[in-house]
DNA sequence: ATCGGTACCTGCACGC
DNA sequence: TGCGTGCAGGTACCGA
């Protein structure tokens, strides 16, 4: 039987999910801002006030991603950044609720932010701000040489160098557990320590899962919606997050969970090793 | 610089 | 039925 749906674990917007938010909002490119509301300090990084008179009169010039950050361009080099946290959702249009915590007019059409654990981020900036500018590489672009040259100094567990933004940017949670999996390599493992070929599996790994995942429109366990509201289908490829006591898909052994980083960690202990 | 731990926050399933 | 509790995990930040 394969669970496709846990409620307890809700699933997060990863780089993929963000690569489909920002696909889906791409259309708003060329549009201007007439005005902008906040409504939550919390998930402002700056004053509200501030923030909607930098995005009065902007017209958007570009929207693209950086890791898990949504970055729209403006004129006049001026970004509103925005960051999902765990459970944001950007929307275009729909009625406001109970968890709409920004609202952006635009000369026509809304775009509209929710977020009912205010994990999220929304920020206005000249250029990008640092902590965008000092976000590992892309995954999806990076070179095996250089991910080899970057995990040499890293004597953390791989899966918690996996998550570590500053490494590379944008892999989460899920990624990281399924990426690892499909490399055959345990969570535990010393990110130091592993050998070339493995490496080199790894890098792949990420690569593979991530664009799979973007194909499929991101993984949608519960809260996770692009800005039409579209759910995503990577939950059916998922081979071990939240499939715990489940048969791995190689070998039939029971799927194991344990904590890495404070986080679940999903894995098949017979077909990744340390 | 890197590492591990903690705080933040809400909606749920669960158990009594 | 109803309420308290535990759990999920993004980033930021802390001390070592």
């Amino acid at each position: 039987m394969v669970t496709i749906s846990c409620s307890k674990c809700r699933n997060v917007p990863e780089l993929p999910e963000v690569e489909t938010v920002v696909r889906s909002i791409a259309r708003i490119v060329g549009r201007r801002i007439v005005s902008a509301e906040f409504t939550c300090a919390r998930i402002l990084r700056g004053d509200p006030d501030q923030m909607s008179a930098m995005l009065a009169g902007r017209r958007i010039r570009a929207i693209r991603r950086r890791g898990k950050f949504i970055v729209i361009e403006l004129d006049a080099g001026h970004c509103l950044v925005v960051h999902l946290g765990m459970t944001g959702k950007l929307l275009l249009g729909g009625t406001p609720g109970r968890h709409t915590h920004a609202i952006v007019n635009l000369d026509r059409g809304v775009l509209r932010y929710e977020d009912p654990r205010q994990f999220g981020k929304i920020e206005v900036s000249r250029g990008l701000p640092a902590r965008v500018e000092k976000l590992g590489p892309e995954p999806l672009e990076i070179t095996l040489a250089e991910f080899a040259a970057r995990l040499k100094g890293r004597k953390a567990r791989i899966k918690s160098v996996l998550l570590d933004q500053h490494f590379v940017g944008g892999v989460g949670n899920i990624y990281a557990d399924e990426a690892l999996f499909r490399a055959g390599i345990h969570p535990l493992a010393i990110g130091a320590r592993l050998r070339l070929e493995r490496v080199k599996r790894l890098h792949h790994a990420i690569v593979e899962v991530l664009t799979q995942a973007i194909e499929k429109g991101g993984s949608s366990i519960s809260d996770y919606v692009d800005a039409e509201g579209r759910r995503g289908f990577f939950q059916f490829e998922h081979r071990v997050y939240q499939r715990t006591g489940e048969p791995c898909v190689n070998c039939g052994a029971p799927i194991r969970r344990t904590l890495v980083a404070q986080r679940g960690t999903h894995y098949c202990a017979k077909c990744q090793r340390r």
